[in-house]
DNA sequence: CGCCTTTGTTACGCTTATGTGACAGTTTAA
DNA sequence: TTAAACTGTCACATAAGCGTAACAAAGGCG
């Protein structure tokens, strides 16, 4: 398990928060916490999680509302939602489910089955973040043996390069700007030029592609880079 | 349990077992079959296999109550489990990790993935803790008379290297940073120069390749160092 | 088609990380 | 008590990787 995924529970019942708190901490979560839409927005902004738990009915925004809101905002556009309605809001669930949650839980629920839809939905969405290896296409990155292979050959990265093609399997198909990138890879505080990501795709792509291989990085023209899923293409079956 | 890791498959579909047996036998697993739950149950009873790939969909058994089986009895109560299943079979995804299954595999998959999946689950399962006697490759290290040899000559090593090498044999292939390495080897309390891993990292080094053989330590550039596991596969007897 | 912007690529000076031998102090074994 | 073994640290050599600038190539737009 890489890092520890952080989930945002916006719940205005305080008693189902904490019960809710325990048991995903105790499932090795970071669980941060809204009590309405409006606080709702403001944490999911500064806390960027990587998954949302979102109650139907809040005071102040509906859930409704909010999950909208998310997912016109770039940063949060590919979190996924977990909505908790109360039984028979069917219909609601399905407007839910259009405008974009990914699953949802009928309260009252047991505790076992939200923490497997959790489990299912984090690895169906980013599998890269709950996995100690991350694999994009014929591309794989083992976190804890530090390797990076293509078609079973193994390809050398240097430091920067691996931590780079690791942000970047983390979202994949998500495009990033030269900004976004140094601030995730480099860090927040170190000053770079903004070509040098240029320099250091360059060097990724060459690695990736040593034999006749397709390159894996899209380049978006004045925005960025990013993994190309076009280029996903599975083997057995 | 070193020498080769047996990974029984149990699945019906005859040209899937091909492929996965030709690809798990090049990268050095030994592999044995069951075609259906039935069958696996024995051949699990009989050759205690390291892992478990199994297919969810299964004739007379399902992978489910095969799961469930494997789990009751004792000696393949830890033994990993890999679930294969086909893309939408999401419920009984979930009921599976709950009954005890490791990890998955949606079909249609990539190999890479898989073999990558595989080494990852192993490595978590199998730190071979409790054994009196470990092996790397070539190299063994008996806990109980404290001795290390290398194709069946003796390797001496002082206590820190023997500390160190004792430690990363533990979990093969896993990258572990100086900071990692002082406060497994050396201990949290000691106040040691970080660089002074390198040092002893050296001197095992020295030890271990006495006669031409192969380095079997890898070093990994700004992140520390590991035991490398491509050596186990070239060099194994 | 030319002009301007953006991206790809290479070379290169520089920084940092690692390998290694020496050494002085300390522990161990006989 | 003495010799041998071991330890941690330093200094230096070497290797690897880094960031930048400069130029080439490609894309967009009128």
């Amino acid at each position: 398990m890489q890092a520890k995924p952080t989930i945002l529970v916006i719940e205005d019942e305080a008693a189902l928060v904490t019960l809710l708190r325990y048991n995903l901490e105790r499932d090795g979560y970071r669980v941060v916490e809204a009590r309405d839409g409006e606080e709702a927005l403001i944490v999911a902004a500064e806390e960027n999680p990587d998954l949302i738990l979102l109650d139907w009915a809040l005071p102040n925004l509906s859930g409704i509302e909010v999950c909208r809101r998310l997912r016109m905002k770039a940063e949060s556009r590919n979190t996924p939602i977990i909505m908790l309605t109360a039984r028979g809001e069917e219909s609601d669930r399905i407007r839910g489910l259009d405008t974009g949650a990914d699953d949802y839980v009928v309260k009252p629920f047991s505790m076992t089955e939200m923490l497997a839809r959790i489990r299912a939905v984090l690895r169906r969405i980013r599998p890269a973040l709950s996995e100690d290896v991350a694999e994009f296409g014929d591309i794989a990155i083992d976190r804890v043996s530090r390797r990076v292979r293509r078609n079973d050959r193994e390809v050398h990265l240097g430091p920067t390069e691996y931590r780079l093609l690791d942000h970047l399997i983390q979202h994949p198909g998500r495009v990033f700007s030269r900004e976004q990138l140094l601030d995730a890879v480099w860090g927040s505080d170190v000053y770079v030029e903004a070509r040098t990501v240029d320099v250091h795709i360059g060097r990724l792509r060459k690695a990736l592609i040593a034999n006749g291989e397709r390159d894996p990085i899209r380049t978006v023209r004045s925005a960025g880079y990013s993994l190309d899923e076009q280029m996903k293409v599975t083997a057995a079956g």
